[in-house]
RNA sequence: GCACCCAUAGCUCAGCUGGAUAGAGCGCUGCCCUCCGAAGGCAGAGGUCUGAGGUUCGAAUCCUCAUGGGUGCGCCA
């Protein structure tokens, strides 16, 4: 092995410095190094395949290495003799109690109680902190989510976006990214024009004039007051006059009231916005020209005529020649219009603007929260930014899958038309934002979510929202119930209690389901993936569970021992931990733990 | 027609960027409260991971094809 290699081991043990399973890890490929020196494995190997995680069956021991069989064919050698070897260096490290070869060439590692003890000791020692990685070594990255367009309330489809952006970038900055949480305002294209007709009308409703909303407009009760508020403002000015003399003003005021509107929406919903990057700023600034000449620059803007799609050409399908950028060199399917026929920007130019400005502005990477129905805008903004940036800074797209509403067992669709329209408003005031926030979590961004309104109030264990307030809740209890025998409970005096008493199976097992919380934190958040978040603390929450109830018939594994303040004081330091775990994941989640159920 | 996403227990879904005998919850069967919150726990039954090939020590996971769903396809954002 090259000295490069161990110097990449070592930068990597300093990144994962609390995560028990790097820890191994590096150990791991310490020994290997040892055995490449001491001639028992040839020079050069390389270990970036080689994984040190927990095995499915916890039946086969803490964790195991793959080490053998990934370095068996390079170094020529037998996977079991590799094992053999690595097996007898590993066991020299004090935390290493047992190692085995198993399967094909497994390594299975089993390590002392005390190791697991010193882990629940981290947590709390470090508190909110453990678990908080340099993954993202402080790297700068954009997360821009909601994005709705300012021509009404959010409702549930925006909820499940804003909720999923806002965890991802909770998850990011817990993993050492410097994240910034951005919403792009959709003001610049017509519907915003359609937006102050619709407010026009109710302008006129309000001086006592009856109306009635065409096709094209938006007949929602909510412009309601804002014709008011237009009243209230301009009197009778705009009354009998054409449209030049007050579609630009009126669009501004709906625009200012609807972002208004939509601010108070994600406040109802807890979600806190770095920055609003108005769409509308883009023109007639230059802007769109400055990042258009950038592309141009590097060969990919010319003048051309599209095919039409084939299966489907529009009935007034003829062809025209437009701008086109040539994101067909970076991997999208054809090339796509940035300026229409009759000399306006296609919709895709202030996108390609504001994406160019999100590069300037020295991002080492971009993350864009899209509707599913926007999956046909990836390919070509990915070869936006790919060209934009020279290829330097990635851009990952979230797709955000539909949610279908049940409500008293059967499912409730969703319709304009019929006024069967339900915003964020309505679930966040039926339910709260935290249910709202934690249901919207609990199935990945790709997959469809049912949101089921009589479920998700449930106090069940099939309710995941519940089963985890409900663990939280318990060790409050516990807690509680120590201090009024007289223990100290704070995390400092229960971090300075003696561990070692912690070594029933059924107490090490959930000593082991925190110690994956680190590692859990970095897989979610090189994934994109706040779901994981979600499902741990429902397995967490799982483990501590089984261990309360196995307090029922052994008493000892009871976190308060009656009489017996020294013994409880000692106790507590499982569930406490568990504690700190589950408030750092729903802080992630931006839910707040609950200490009591009622 | 083309592109993208998806297909895992009867139902709803996980599956840690290729690991060992594929896991939860619901539902079904049988148990556990004179005892820290039973709003919980334990045990059992239930699978050709849509199908067919391929890559390799090893595939639910990666590649190709097929089938079945969802989304989108210039002058709307």
């Amino acid at each position: 092995m090259t000295p490069r290699l161990r110097m990449l081991h070592r930068a990597e043990a300093k990144v994962d410095a609390m995560n028990l399973f790097s820890e191994v890890k590096d150990l791991v490929l310490t020994q290997l190094d040892a055995l490449v020196a001491e001639g028992k494995l040839p020079e050069g190997l390389d270990t970036k395949n080689v994984t040190v995680e927990p095995p499915r069956d916890a039946s086969h021991g803490d964790m195991a290495t793959n080490a053998a069989m990934v370095l068996a064919k390079p170094a020529k050698m037998k996977p079991r003799d590799i094992a053999e070897a690595l097996a007898e260096k590993l066991l020299s490290d004090p935390r290493v109690a047992e190692a085995d070869v198993a399967g094909p060439g497994f390594l299975n590692l089993t390590l002392t109680a005390a190791t697991w003890q010193a882990e629940v000791a981290q947590i709390l020692t470090h508190g909110p902190a453990y678990g908080r990685s340099d993954l993202g070594a402080g790297k700068k990255i954009n997360v821009e989510y909601v994005s709705a367009n300012p021509t009404g309330p959010m409702h549930v489809g925006h909820t499940r976006g804003a909720v999923f952006g806002d965890a991802l970038a909770s998850l990011l900055d817990y993993a050492g990214y410097a994240v910034t949480r951005e919403y792009y305002i959709n003001d610049g294209g017509g519907q915003v024009d359609t937006l102050a007709r619709s407010v026009y009308l109710r302008y006129l409703e309000a001086h006592g004039q009856e109306v009635s909303f065409p096709d094209g407009t938006y007949p929602g009760d909510y412009l309601i007051e804002v014709g008011e508020k237009l009243k209230d403002k301009v009197g009778e000015d705009y009354l009998d006059q054409p449209e030049e003399v007050w579609l630009e003003s009126v669009r501004e005021f709906a625009t200012e009231e609807m972002m208004a509107l939509i601010r108070e929406d994600l406040a109802a919903l807890g979600v806190r916005m770095d920055n609003f990057y108005s769409e509308k700023s883009l023109y007639g600034t230059g802007q769109i020209e400055k990042a258009l000449a950038d592309l141009k620059a590097k060969g990919l803007i010319y003048q051309g005529v599209l095919e039409p799609p084939k299966g489907k050409t529009p009935e007034d399908w003829e062809p025209r020649e437009q701008t086109l950028f040539k994101s067909t060199a970076h991997g999208d399917d054809v090339d796509r219009p940035v300026m229409k026929s009759d000399g306006a920007w296609t919709y895709f130019a202030p996108d390609i603007a504001y994406h160019y400005d999100k590069v300037s502005r020295g991002y080492d990477a971009l993350i864009d929260v899209f509707g599913a129905d926007h999956g046909g805008y990836v390919k070509r903004m990915k070869a936006a930014v790919a060209a934009l940036s020279g290829g330097k800074v990635p851009l990952d797209i979230k797709l955000i899958q539909l949610v279908k509403l049940f409500k008293d067992g059967a499912e409730f669709k969703m319709s304009k038309r019929a006024g069967t329209f339900v915003t964020l408003r309505d679930v966040v005031d039926q339910v709260g934002p935290d249910v709202t926030r934690f249901v919207m979590l609990t199935r990945k961004n790709d997959a469809p979510l049912d949101f089921d309104f009589d479920k998700v109030l449930e106090q069940s264990k099939d309710n995941p929202v519940f089963y985890v307030q409900y663990a939280y809740a318990r060790m409050s209890s516990v807690l509680r119930k120590a201090e009024a025998q007289g223990v100290d409970i704070s995390d400092a005096a229960i971090s300075k209690t003696d561990l070692s008493h912690l070594s029933d199976p059924a107490e090490l097992k959930v000593a082991k389901k925190l110690a994956e919380w680190p590692r859990l934190v970095e897989i979610a958040a090189r994934g994109n993936e706040p779901h994981r978040i979600a499902f741990y603390l429902y397995e967490l929450a799982s483990e501590f569970h089984a261990l309360w109830n196995r307090g029922n018939d052994q008493t000892d594994l009871r976190f308060v021992q009656d009489g017996d303040p020294q013994a409880t004081a000692a106790k507590i330091a499982l569930p406490r931990a568990v504690g700190v775990v589950i408030s750092s994941g729903l802080g992630i989640l931006g839910v707040t733990p609950l200490e009591e159920m009622r």
